[in-house]
DNA sequence: ACCCATATCTTGAGAGTTCAACAACCCCCC
DNA sequence: GGGGGGTTGTTGAACTCTCAAGATATGGGT
């Protein structure tokens, strides 16, 4: 950690174009997704979810997982979604810790509303300006980067449960 | 907006692929600079471009637009790191609305103390899953969608400029 | 049958972000 | 030398996110 490999040109310059596009297209996405729809991205992309899984129905903990949010994020949503009508909450029948969060009709219709501006938006500000060489690339880079810390993730917990044991 | 152009496999998995990553990488970046150093990211980034501004001083509408923040993010920011001491206002001898962020010796050694630390982070999280022609791609794609979205922002005020004159 | 480590989910407080409204000021034009 | 439009910066409220702590329940080992 003295000294630290800095980033040489290229891979500067790389990382923060990164970066910039990142916070950039997120920024606006939200803010055209909150001027068209009054709904923050985190929202919708839980209500997504939610709308793909059967019954429209899903336990919170794999809820959170694939909206890419930590439990205690998704709880405070789904119960600001609550409170809009969007969502209701069911408790499970076999795990009496467990609770499932439902999509109500009302929710849908408001995924529904979004979409279409979420997607206009999406191209606007994303697709429109990549060849289509570039939508490959940056489909493999984003699965490479992805599947990592996904891994680490994993791993950290495999860690956690193994660590026990480390010199017991 | 009735009936809009859905966007077709190839499409949606580079969308999906990139937002998943971006989302990763930041949240862990941010986890890891928060444990190392107490700073968000969004603070680093403040201090590094103040550090590399000519007298570490900079006017907060210059620093928010490289900052990629709003005018009043940065205001409440730079009132948070002024407790911290890291960073000290001054006035603008030449337009008394302006204000200057100088950052402090004691900011300084803060950035210092945390960069480390965030190289390793990047490396780790992101430029060690590229090849080196990934890092190219990135840095190509990063910037045509970086420009764009820039020159629309611009776009959007000379369009509010030349809006006044549209049917004067 | 009991205990304890784990898992699931919630809650409250603290911190950052956004939006709209506001205050202060510059500058150009009449 | 005033107006008036545009710029710069701040503020307060509402909202979201994170972190740590807690409530409840499961499951395996003894």
């Amino acid at each position: 950690m003295a000294d630290p490999r800095w980033l040489d040109d290229e891979e500067q310059q790389a990382w923060r174009a990164w970066i910039q596009a990142s916070r950039l297209v997120m920024d606006q996405l939200e803010r055209d997704l909150q001027a068209g729809s009054g709904l923050p991205v985190t929202y919708f992309e839980v209500l997504v979810n939610l709308s793909e899984a059967p019954g429209r129905s899903m336990r919170m903990r794999e809820l959170a997982r694939r909206s890419l949010s930590s439990p205690s994020r998704l709880s405070h949503a789904v119960a600001r979604m609550e409170e809009l009508g969007w969502v209701r909450r069911e408790s499970c029948p076999t795990d009496r810790r467990g609770a499932f969060a439902v999509l109500t009709d009302e929710g849908f219709r408001a995924i529904e509303a979004a979409a279409p501006g979420h997607v206009e938006s999406i191209r606007a500000h994303f697709l429109d300006h990549l060849s289509r060489e570039q939508v490959g690339q940056i489909r493999e880079i984003g699965e490479a980067v992805s599947r990592h810390l996904r891994d680490e993730r994993d791993a950290a917990c495999d860690q956690a449960e193994a660590g026990g044991g480390c010199d017991a």
